[in-house]
RNA sequence: GGGCCGCUAGCUCAAUUGGCAGAGCUACGGACUUUUAAUCCGCAGGUUCUGGGUUCGAGUCCCAGGCGGCCCA
């Protein structure tokens, strides 16, 4: 342990802190020269704002008990009247509870040095009997207070939504400051709760699959890349986590998920983030309806879990309905509809092409393939308007490496992906388990990315491996939880995370 | 990657045509024993994101950069 030099030092030059910033190490000082502690190790604390709200919420105007409570909160209001003072004291869950500090119960000193010496902000503790005041408020008539941390910088004013970029990168301030920050809080812990207990009802098992991968694959993105210094090599965030859980599908794992984070190198907006939070779940012998009813199950339960129901209110006020049984429709036939020409995987890349230009949509002619044209112009003419809760079934085979060919329809797989309100919340398949076709599948990949599409998956062989023991036939599915957060609150995606990643400031 | 908008006191925001940089809350000093964003009196607080330039004079105009937001690709 290091010496105790730096609590007894003297305070650090501070001519050129901000005067607020200033006075409050001051009074630090203060509390230290008369004796007392500014960070108590520990405080009497005997019941909580809650328990206090909950055991005697039912006091009429004035009423005063004999009960006697130590309580401790943050400091959110200050009012003082002279030889009464009123302070509220706040949790963390943002209940508030007065406390009343008397010049006759307290004393002379003890009042003086509260008013002196704490400000909005404080961690205080007090001490005393519980009650109701004349007007009704639920209080503690402190016959004794201590700080039980100090703060040095103020609080931002509370009357007042903080800026945007201040509530992302001071999120500690804006969960004290803003109700809504911290039901967020609450509300991805619920929904990550009733995710793993739907699960665990169901019967799957949750595992932990690798972060740093010696091949960034499953998924069509770009990887952050590390260096390991003891094996002197490259190593690779993960993408994505399909490949090891279909590792441990191979080893008998039959129905297994996992929730944890992926990166991709890409840019970062209002529904990306280079770090989201993702689950992916695989099921021996189920496929992508099997699999697609689990994730309609998945989320509608996570709706009812956290907010009793599945109609959610947008932040405009919007009544959204996730309820019911999802819309399906299929890639090539909404397409064909939207546009009013039948396209199928025999539709040639010269008139897809003609198509794209005629919908002004500009693709790199070297990685235009049947695939990417194909999906470019169903988001256009299709995917741009989804709005209601849709799964869009059967894509092109091209731009799906890692999924099933269609049971009864050549050149398409069994994917699907969920839709809503016009962003991509999922994703499922029947899985590709032919190791020999999968073999096809990145070899057609590697041509892809030999041609410069970035984003091509490279060859594993170490899956290839495992694959030739032979997985069972399979569904899985793959969902952003923040992404969830976004459906079930209509925030944006740095909204529904703690902490974001931002840059520093210049 | 491109376009547009923004960055001013601890927080939220003003500042006319280029002419003394302001308000509310907060802070600080004072009054007040039932307040509810307490009230009243008084008084401080600035690298106007950074660096250049134009000008007698720049928060404002020009150039470069940083950070953020929106739209587009």
């Amino acid at each position: 342990m290091t010496s105790e030099t730096t609590a007894t030092s003297p305070a650090p030059e501070t001519d050129d802190l901000p005067e607020q910033t200033r006075v409050r190490r001051e009074k630090r000082e203060r509390i230290l020269a008369r004796g007392d502690a500014a960070y108590p190790v520990n405080l009497p604390v005997t019941h909580t704002i809650a328990q206090i709200r909950e055991g005697y919420g039912y006091l009429g105007d004035g009423e005063e008990t004999d009960d006697v409570a130590g309580v401790a909160g943050r400091v959110v209001f200050l009012r003082n009247t002279g030889k009464l003072c009123f302070v509220t004291l706040q949790d963390g869950e943002g209940g508030r509870l007065q406390a009343m500090l008397s010049q006759k119960v307290v004393g002379e000193e003890a009042l003086a040095n509260f008013k002196a010496d704490v400000d909005l902000g404080d961690h205080l503790f007090v001490h005393g009997r519980i009650g109701s005041s004349r007007r009704g408020e639920l209080s503690v008539f402190a016959d004794e207070w201590r700080m039980a941390a100090k703060a040095l910088r103020p609080l931002p004013v509370l009357h007042k939504e903080l800026s945007e970029e201040a509530r992302v990168r001071q999120r500690y301030v804006d969960l004290i400051a803003r109700p809504a920050a911290r039901d967020m809080v609450r509300l991805r812990a619920g929904v990550m709760r009733s995710l793993r207990e739907n699960f665990h009802r169901r019967g799957f098992l949750e595992v932990e699959t690798p972060m740093l991968q010696t091949v960034a694959s499953g998924a069509s993105a770009r990887p952050f890349s590390t260096h390991m210094n003891a094996y002197d090599m490259e190593l690779f965030l993960r993408i994505a986590p399909e490949l090891f859980l279909k590792k441990a599908v191979v080893g008998g794992v039959e129905k297994v998920f996992e929730i944890n984070r992926n990166f991709r190198n890409e840019g970062a907006d209002s529904s990306h983030s280079p770090e989201f939070a993702m689950i992916e779940a695989y099921e021996a012998y189920g496929d992508y309806d099997t699999i697609g009813a689990l994730t309609q199950d998945l989320v509608q339960t996570a709706a009812n879990d956290v907010l009793g129901s599945t109609v959610v209110t947008l932040p405009d006020g919007e009544e959204y309905d996730l309820g019911g049984e999802w819309a399906q429709i299929t890639m090539y036939g909404s397409l064909s509809e939207a546009i009013g020409e039948e396209i199928t995987p025999e539709t040639g890349v010269e008139h897809l092409t003609k198509l794209a230009d005629k919908a002004e949509i500009s693709l790199d002619p070297k990685k235009a393939n049947h695939g990417k044209l194909v999906e470019e112009l169903w988001e256009h003419h299709v995917g741009d308007g989804l709005y209601a809760p849709t799964f869009v079934r059967d894509f092109p085979v091209e731009t799906s490496p890692l999924t099933r060919e269609h049971r009864s329809i050549s050149g398409q797989v069994e994917k699907w992906d969920l839709y809503v309100r016009g962003f991509e919340l999922g994703t499922g398949y029947s899985e590709l388990v032919d190791p020999v076709v999968q073999r096809q599948r990145f070899e057609q990949q590697a041509r892809m990315a030999a041609v410069g599409d970035e984003d091509a998956m490279p060859i594993d062989e170490d899956f290839l491996t495992a694959m030739e023991i032979a997985m069972p036939p399979s569904g899985g599915m793959g969902m952003g939880v923040d992404r969830l957060l976004m459906a079930l609150t209509g925030l944006g995606i740095r909204e529904t995370i703690l902490f974001p990643l931002v840059k520093p400031q210049g």
